[in-house]
DNA sequence: CAGTTATATAAGAGATTGGTTATATAACCG
DNA sequence: CGGTTATATAACCAATCTCTTATATAACTG
C-alpha cells in the first residue's frame, strides 16, 4: 500500500497533527487554519497540501477561499493496517505464561 | 505528544511496516528480519533502532542474539489520537444533509 | 585462544523535509 | 478598472533521513 506511506508520513509532523485536530472541530479556511501557528502562510499551504496528498483532508473552492475538511479515506486505510498489529497486541496480552516467563529469568 | 511523532514517522517506512508486519507473526532476530530485504544489516538494525525508540518493539538479549517482538505502548497511543478523528468522522458520515448538499451544486 | 557469528556504531553521500522570502493568480470590493 | 484578500508556487537553505562501506563489540564454537 504505497498510500500508507503518504498517510503516515503527513501525521508524523506536529503542525500537520494539529490542523487535523482542528479540522475535527469542523471545516476551515487556510487562513483559520493559520492562525494559531507562528509560520508563514506557504508553509501552512503546503502541509495543507501533504495532508490532501495522503487523503486525510479534502478542500472546496468558495470563492477566493479554499476550506478544508477531514476525509475519511487514508484514515480508513490506516486503522485497517494497525488492525493486524492489534491483533497479536492482543493475543499476546492475554498469554500469562509469556508473561510469567520473563518475570522469572530477572530475579 | 512528542511520541506521536516519533511513531508515526517510523509508520511512515515501508520497510519499517514490513518489519512489524513479520513480527506480527512471532518474535524474530535481527538477522532473520533482514533476509527479506534487499538491504545490507546495519541498515535493518538502524530501522529496528528507530521502532524501538518509537515504543513499536522490544528487544531481550539472548546470547549474541537480540530477539524482537511488538510491543503495545506506541500502537496504543496511535489508536487513542486518531479515535479523535475517527468521531469526527463518524459523525459526519451521518449527516446526510451535508451529503446531499454537497451533491447539490454540481448539477 | 582463534575464528566465526550476531549485532551495533561511525562516517559519508544523496534525497527529502520543512521552513523562509518573493512572487503569481484569482476572486472580491469600491 | 484598481486595490485588497485568499491562496498557491518557486527558489533556496538548513536539518534530517536512509542508505552505503568499514569497523567495533561481544558471545558462541572448536
Amino acid at each position: 500500500m504505497a498510500n500508507l506511506d503518504a498517510a503516515f508520513s503527513a501525521l508524523a509532523d506536529p503542525t500537520r497533527r494539529a490542523i487535523l485536530a482542528r479540522l475535527a472541530l469542523g471545516e476551515a479556511t487556510v487562513m483559520e487554519l493559520a492562525e494559531p501557528f507562528e509560520m508563514t502562510q506557504p508553509a501552512i499551504s503546503r502541509h495543507l497540501k501533504v495532508l490532501e496528498g495522503a487523503g486525510l483532508i479534502l478542500r472546496r473552492v468558495q470563492g477566493t477561499k479554499r476550506p478544508c475538511r477531514l476525509a475519511p479515506a487514508a484514515v480508513a486505510e490506516i486503522d485497517q493496517w494497525l488492525a493486524m498489529l492489534r491483533q497479536t497486541l492482543a493475543a499476546n496480552y492475554n498469554r500469562l505464561d509469556d508473561v510469567l516467563a520473563e518475570m522469572k529469568p530477572q530475579e
